[in-house]
DNA sequence: TTTCAATTTGTAATCATTACAAAATTAAAT
DNA sequence: ATTTAATTTTGTAATGATTACAAATTGAAA
């Protein structure tokens, strides 16, 4: 517990009751949990905890560094043709998505640390070429 | 049109008029639209489409194999600690997320086709190791 | 003890998506 | 042309994750 509480402290996190909890309960896990999980998890050891709670701790944590989170295939769901296969390069500050052709193996059907590969999705996110000049002009 | 006709005759979908639109739609788009974007786009040419026929007609085109699916950063959002970046396997059986190490560059901070990449997800799906053991133990 | 800021809570709203059943359309058979 | 059955489309209501928001609580400092 007193590892939890440094590493809120490192990163700038008051380390109240919630928040240590939290963090625990992520460090203890190795199943990915969602925020949901995390919340029923710890339904127990404090029984007024509300889900919106879990919610801000956790994007509190991110905003801070402390943890990272990812989806796969989940809601927003977008689609295209079926081409070669390829990554998807997402722009934080205008939204658009670009296909990103080349400089990725595609795995399908192939084994990967004895799983079998169907579906591979590549999602790179940052700032695109565009607005990267657009910035530059700005300034 | 024709072109349209064809796809889908040779997916075996029976084309009519708004599945036929719909998919020219997506053809004509290099946006990556979501159901939402095509459902309104539609709208001046079919004022009666219902958006419950944009979603049943997309998965429609998905299990056919003419369209694939994609997102980025979603609903239903999982955490984990910040450890050495790695890619995501999760099985479509039992649903279990492992962790993928080695075998992926890492290209955070690096320019990709001209775009600055910040964050980088690698989501592979398919069947486990132990997914894949119990079904020749159950044959 | 008062005060102020930060934290936590609970309810209601949002948004993409799905469930479901009714209505409309189509094709085939009579 | 009419009936029939199957398919397609529609609209409404539900679901489920997440967020907005404002009130309640807590904690620390003065």
């Amino acid at each position: 517990m007193d590892r939890v509480k440094k590493i809120l402290l490192e990163h700038e996190v008051v380390p109240s009751i919630h928040r240590m909890l939290i963090l625990q309960a992520l460090m203890n896990s190795c199943s990915h949990p969602s925020a949901d999980e995390i919340y029923r998890a710890l339904l127990n050891q404090i029984p007024t905890l509300s889900k919106t709670t879990v919610y801000n701790t956790l994007k509190t944590f991110e905003e801070k560094g402390i943890i990272e989170s990812f989806s796969i295939m989940n809601n927003e769901v977008r689609y295209e043709l079926q081409p070669h296969p390829h990554a998807h390069f997402k722009c934080k500050l205008c939204g658009t998505i670009y296909d990103i052709y080349g400089s990725f193996d595609c795995l399908r059907d192939k084994i990967v640390e004895g799983h079998k590969v169907q579906e591979q999705h590549i999602n790179l996110i940052g700032i695109c070429a565009a607005c990267q000049k657009k910035d530059k002009n700005d300034a």
